[in-house]
DNA sequence: ATGAAAGCGCTAACAT
DNA sequence: ATGTTAGCGCTTTCAT
């Protein structure tokens, strides 16, 4: 028999009114008859039915907050069609969503969107946006006011976020080394783009990329690590620069960083197909590198799955009551060549 | 507003456990009655709310049948374990699993535990035995009985299944086929290895590869296709036989069979690293061969997401009758390298 | 501080 | 053939 919040007041010998109470930690119940409930509450192992919470919620359902970039960002997509997946099956259960479309660079307009989320009183929410003090802040106040918020995609760290769903990026960068292990002879030598290493998220990569190339005992020599500060001038120049003084580069990690530049100069250099190409993601210029077949290589980490599981986590917290069971989720890491597509 | 039963009961000027009769096909209503209660459904694009059906069949939970093999069978387990997570999220609205663990070579016991499932009122099926006429002749069945079946893993072709969640067999040949040609040089030989030609699933990885070698404009020569019959010796004479006659064989597409067999032959010839393995699905022993570093790549066609996929389609279906979308659910094929582990 | 009762949308048993 | 009503488990409002 399950055990319903009925069994609970008749255990407890008051009505169902004071056991909701105590279960929603809302004000007005004795602290020894609050306690008592409790009790009983873990002794007769009590979960709340999801139906019949989403069903008495319906005129007044909860409210989850989602901040992240607007359609224009193309980098989101996918993530967001994860979102809408678990938003579909939470239809019924008596949720609504509530959007805010920020600049992911601008930390301040994320930390108000915070602010104003919990304002208008909503029950938790998701969040990606670049990492800043700022937002570390409007985090922690949500926190402190009871509202969960958890990470997808750029962590918060040091926050007090219930927990973080994204990339390994260090794992990305492992991979794309085993990747150039295995499609280049020994000795070879490889360049790799980054956009700033000062970021933590641009470093991961080329740290893993360094790492991997060195634990999985392999001859790979890195030539150079070009930032290109996500610009395509930048990249461009510095790419064909170093391409002009070392004719025998024969393999590029795009670990970070403007996809067009680095095939543009590839192809200045007449070395399409003779250079092995890893990059990370599906944007659309990937895509259309793949296609032609100027890209070998790309390392994916399942963004819809980032959506969809920040999403559920977020809801299962809220409505259930059920805690993240980890701090960080890792979605998995996936290659990607031409003939996936 | 959304539209609820007592709605279309008020603008039907009927009472709403009429209105209930006609969405669940219950009889003992006037067709003219029916017809009208149903166009004014589809006028005022009615949907059902989940959370109220769920919370209304908890003494008398609908119940879905699951047909597959044992928890013996390794190969399923990651399936299952996607069963799980959707029979999770399910757990409160109103649903019973009822497995029926049968061989899934055995076509006869896979028709029976329909027939019974059937029997026992199950109102829906998820399926995985291999295709065979008797299993086909029960799938009709349950279908004429108003019991939609999914198959998932492998299909039962020119059935009355609803759908079928799975492999795209072909496409992991082909890009099978993408990865040899990107880790081996020009003209270098390769030698596929299958189980059995005659059935359409071993052939169609084997047909997907060559395809690929093609398509892609490689050079690759396959010396030969052995059919090792999913047994270990087959397989390891016959690769032993081939290549102690063919020095110069540079790779491996273990399309189907026994990846020991094939990982001792290239022990006892010495070939290790120096023989690039491509194999699919990611079994212990697959597992343990990439740890080796003996097997280059892996490619996986997300088993979790088949298991998760089946039960949500099918639940859908029972419960808020939302038809599926298409007839062949293809899961997302993933590449693995021994660093992705 | 606590209890009682109505209601969320749907199903099913019982009436008519 | 159709209407009425009592739940399903939880929330919330109104009494006490």
């Amino acid at each position: 028999m399950t055990v319903t919040i009925r069994e609970i007041a008749k255990h407890a010998g008051v009505s169902r009114g004071t056991v909701d109470r105590v279960l929603n930690d809302r004000p007005g119940v004795k602290p020894e008859v609050r306690d008592r409930i409790l009790e009983i509450v873990n002794e007769l192992n009590y979960v709340p039915n999801i139906a019949a919470k989403a069903l008495a919620y319906q005129k007044k359902p909860v409210t989850l907050g989602i901040v992240m970039p607007p359609k224009e960002i193309v980098f989101f997509e996918l993530i967001r069609s994860g979102i809408s997946s678990a938003s579909e099956e939470l239809k019924d259960l008596g949720v609504r969503l509530e959007y805010r479309y920020v600049d992911n660079k601008r930390p301040e307009e994320g930390a108000a969107a915070i602010r104003e989320l919990v304002e208008i009183g909503v029950s938790g929410i998701m969040f990606s946006v670049m990492d800043d003090e700022l937002i570390r802040e409007s985090i922690n106040y949500a926190a402190q006011k009871n509202v969960p918020v958890v990470t997808f995609n750029s962590d918060v760290e040091d926050s007090k976020r219930v927990c973080f769903v994204g990339q390994d990026l260090h794992k990305s960068g492992v991979v794309a080394a085993g990747l150039m292990n295995r499609v280049l002879p020994a000795e070879a030598k490889v360049v790799i783009l980054t956009g700033n290493l000062k970021f933590h998220a641009h470093r991961a990569r080329v740290e893993g990329f360094k790492q991997g190339l060195k634990s999985s005992g392999g001859s790979l020599q890195v030539e150079r690590v070009i930032e290109g500060f996500d610009r395509y001038e930048d990249t461009y120049a510095q790419l064909n620069q170093t391409l002009s003084e070392h004719a025998d580069i024969s393999g590029i990690y795009m670990a970070t960083g403007d996809t067009d530049a680095c095939l543009e100069v590839i192809k200045l250099h007449r070395k399409e197909g003779k250079i092995r190409v890893v990059c990370n993601d599906m944007l659309p210029s990937v895509e259309q590198g793949m296609r032609d077949r100027m890209i070998d290589f790309t390392i994916v980490q399942n963004p819809e799955r980032q959506g969809y599981l920040s999403l559920r986590l977020l809801f299962d917290l809220v409505f259930a009551g059920k805690q993240p069971e980890m701090e960080h989720y890792f979605t998995e890491t996936h290659i990607y060549i031409p003939e996936s597509l």
